[in-house]
DNA sequence: TTTCCATAAACAATGTATGATTTATCGCGT
DNA sequence: ACGCGATAAATCATACATTGTTTATGGAAA
């Protein structure tokens, strides 16, 4: 799994970038990242002759992207008023954690009675990295924390629900990657790979269903928690 | 509740329409029924200047409406080959059945908890309609299974969830008017319909949802074997 | 003076038309 | 079966028409 070893993480086998021709996807991807990384602010309007001047290329090539991040939830449209930047706000986070807590333990769940010990140890080679990183460079985790997921997803039949849990993950990564780790957060963390990893090996799909239940869940919590803090602060 | 007193389910509110601008609206409009109706063939190639003679537009709202479509996964794309109808086949269906038996119970159990006297009568209202058609108008009964569920979920908090069962059930709703309900399966869906909605009136959140599980995966169990029966006529 | 409103100018979205360039695809002859 | 040239098509650029939105501006009213 060559994927992993490095610090990027990379989509799952078998799920098409969506970035196809070259200028275009390069287009696509570009703005696709300043909005998940947050450099374009929410709700900011999307100007195509800006972002053709900017990217240097045609009107043409932007419009084309825009509307395939409005396929993809990222960009939204107003008709005669054009494109502006879908919020990632606590709604939009708190959304997509809950529908993961709902389908990563079935995704988990396959992934327990199909599992490889090629793929335990690479759960336990990436977990090491984890532990070894320790959240000292906040980046390197996400990415680890990410590729530890992937590949129990990976390979899952169900090539809608694996797409639609990285399309998800990527934005959670992202966002995930403006707070740091609370104490409590770190230990659990930790803890709960181990544990998945040891039901992994006893074969215990459901307990590791539940727990990967509670794991999103707990993730999901702790990013929400900051969010709101940082929102009050701001507001106050 | 005006969109089910008439034949054609509409959107839950606050969901948009994706077609904002009116003449590219239409074109996506057209392409994604023609896709999610068949009229297109599984995998057909979609050629841009094809569709704008055959629309009476300029290529480019063609070319975006098909970006469109790629993002929400109904059109795929290959680099300097342009577009090609992603086929809805039993994976396809299968994927979309497995997410909704992972969705629905949730949005159920939420649905459950804040029924008004208003939903519950509507709910009952619609039935009466379903048990009055009695299957006899296929058209009609799945325009109306699939207001029943929108009542459901219409108001849910969770936009993403709500809209991504939207998405599904568009294309759930042709794929399964494409066949005949068996005698079991017209019987099981009415009596499912009145026990969810007895324990809507009751407040058992938890038995509903274990209710539509079971009522999603049967939904799905019914639509495959039919698609895998067509199947395996074809080609035997 | 400030607030409000109508109006005009500037801006931008949307669609059309056309051509250049590159890349597939297909038919044909070897 | 293979290569090669013709054709088809994708992709991008450019220019422009039309339409609708936004903004600036100059008063009229409070």
């Amino acid at each position: 799994m060559a994927e992993t070893s490095d610090f990027k993480a990379e989509p799952p086998e078998g799920i098409d970038p969506l970035g196809a021709s070259s200028e275009g996807a390069s287009l696509y991807q570009l703005i696709r990242e300043d909005i998940i990384e947050g450099r374009l602010a929410a709700n900011e309007r999307l100007v195509v002759t800006d972002l053709a001047r900017r990217h240097g290329t045609s009107t043409n090539p932007v419009r084309e992207a825009l509307q395939l991040l409005r396929g993809e939830g990222f960009v939204t449209f107003v008709a005669n008023r054009g494109a502006r930047v879908r919020p990632i706000d606590q709604d939009f986070v708190r959304d997509i954690y809950e529908i993961g807590v709902l389908i990563e333990p079935a995704l988990t769940r396959w992934f327990v009675n199909m599992a490889t010990v090629e793929d335990i140890a690479e759960l336990e080679r990436i977990q090491g990295l984890i532990e070894e990183n320790n959240f000292a460079d906040t980046f390197r985790h996400s990415e680890l924390d990410t590729a530890f997921h992937t590949v129990m997803y990976q390979r899952h039949y169900n090539r809608h629900a694996a797409e639609l849990w990285w399309k998800h993950r990527e934005v959670l990564r992202a966002v995930s990657r403006r707070f740091n780790f609370t104490l409590a957060r770190r230990a659990a963390i930790l803890r709960e790979h181990s544990e998945l990893i040891a039901h992994v090996k006893a074969g215990n799909a459901d307990e590791a269903a539940e727990l990967i239940a509670r794991h999103v869940e707990g993730s999901g919590r702790h990013v929400l928690e900051h969010m709101r803090a940082r929102n009050a602060a701001r507001a106050g």
